[in-house]
RNA sequence: GGAGGGGUUCCCGAGCGGUCAAAGGGAGCAGACUGUAAAUCUGCCGGCUCAGCCUUCGAAGGUUCGAAUCCUUCCCCCUCCA
């Protein structure tokens, strides 16, 4: 296999879609270091492993020696972009956006070289772009065009608004990489029209049109939805080791498989190994906690991936009381009902709630069930709340 | 500009003067069962000083003993025509 060969199959690997392979390899051949260009909306800053598929490609550019550019899309925030949900954003401050930005950088330098990486606002060309050129750019596509698009056209079918501004999203997107002068542009499959623009935009400036490269979208938790944190399904980079591991412990056998194909870095046949293992009746649960303890170790180090199993295993597997409780204070004066201090210590979010979650049952002080409601806690000692599985607090009555 | 249809609790969606904190589904939460898996079953699912009270049905007024339901004005969305 020649050096080209293998830079195309280490960058064709886990993806969804290339196009076009002839161009790549042609690029790729000259020899000049490429301009790879991916963006993110700076709306929201936490990054979670679905986020990582992609920037694990963009690293795996960053090791061939290219030139990785990523973009932050301060301008086009304002927009919001349209795929996908129908959810108007608050438009962002400027400081916002910077802070944004700076947590973007904390979190993807955890698996992107800082040498080689630039970051980019596109708000530096998009603001000087006055609204002659705007219309301009509007004028390069058509409606019918963008209602190719599914989510337009759904939403269209459906009778649900679509703002005009809208359109102007993937138009923008579309004119940061004629800005850029990108090569090739990553995104997710859902990003295949925006993606695409940029191919037309080029050709109307006068480039080449850069390639595509599109990677699977990784689903959440609950196995369905794409993983986002607007659904809360989602394990973000910057989660405590034992977060990480408990969710990618409750992850279905089936997507288990899923995780392994997309974030981690066992090789193919490593992974297919496992997969006749399980088939042979190994228990799926031991597998899940190898790819849970990959992936504590990638964020948190090999240290912190052992320690997290133990914590699990004492937690879960022995119903032991976790060790490291947040400590709340509550004031109970002459004695407070447990349903107030339940509440008060912030293990639920009103008193009803707390009222509930003690007549089902939830409950625990102390590790034992909360039968009386309105049983009074007095001041002076320091007791564990416990609801439901996962909700701990030690709580000094004072 | 004209005609018509809509805006209901996290989402979808019923309700069209009292029995409505509002059917049903989804999501979520809890309990049972487990491997903190899935599936399944059961319960909960606005708030509070919880047998009672308070605030919700686009917004503001009004009619009524009583309004998500009727009237007025306003805001927003969709469809068709021009």
């Amino acid at each position: 296999m020649t050096e080209l060969q293998a830079a195309i199959e280490l960058i064709k690997r886990g993806t969804d879609e290339l196009l076009i392979e002839a161009e790549l390899a042609e690029r790729l051949g000259s020899g000049r270091p490429l301009r790879v260009k991916t963006g993110f909306d700076p709306t929201a800053p936490d990054l979670h492993l679905g986020h990582t598929v992609l920037i694990n490609k963009l690293r795996h550019f960053q090791d061939l020696g290219h030139q990785v550019m990523f973009l932050i899309g301060d301008f086009t925030a304002m927009i919001g972009d349209p795929s996908g949900k129908s959810v108007t954003r608050p438009p962002l401050s400027r400081e916002q956006v910077l802070e944004n930005a700076r947590t973007y950088q904390d979190q993807v330098f955890k698996i992107l070289d800082p040498e080689r990486t630039q970051i980019c606002f596109n708000s530096a060309w998009m603001e000087k772009l006055g609204a002659a050129d705007m219309i301009r750019l509007a004028s390069l596509q058509t409606v019918a065009r963008m209602l190719e698009r599914e989510d337009f056209s759904k939403r269209y079918a459906g009778n649900q608004p679509i703002s005009i501004h809208e359109f102007l999203y993937p138009l923008c997107q579309g004119y940061d990489s004629v800005a850029m002068q990108a090569d090739i542009e990553l995104g997710g499959t859902d990003q295949r029209f925006n993606l695409l623009m940029g191919r037309e935009l080029q050709k109307h400036y006068g480039q080449a049109p850069q390639c595509v490269l599109m990677m699977p979208l990784l689903e959440g938790l609950d196995g369905v939805n794409k993983m986002s944190k607007s659904l809360g399904n989602y394990i973000g980079i910057t989660e405590p080791a034992t977060e990480i591991f408990g969710k990618t412990m409750s992850v279905s056998d089936t997507l288990m498989w899923r995780y392994f194909d997309l974030l981690s870095f066992r090789s193919t046949t490593e992974i297919a190994g496992l997969r006749r293992d399980v088939e042979e009746g190994r228990n799926p649960r031991d597998v899940k906690v190898m790819l849970a303890q990959e992936l504590v170790a990638r964020f948190h180090g090999q240290r912190a991936a052992e320690d997290a199993l133990a914590d699990f295993q004492a937690r879960h597997q022995r119903n032991e009381i976790p060790d490291d409780l947040p400590e709340v204070r509550v004031a109970v004066g002459n004695g407070l009902p447990v349903f107030q201090v339940v509440k008060q210590a912030g293990l639920t979010g009103s008193t009803s709630e707390a009222i509930r979650m003690i007549d089902q049952g939830a409950v625990k002080l102390n590790g034992d069930r909360v039968e009386d409601k309105g049983r009074l806690l007095v001041a002076g000692e320091t007791v564990v709340l416990q609801v439901g599985k996962r909700k701990f607090a030690a709580v000094v009555l004072e």
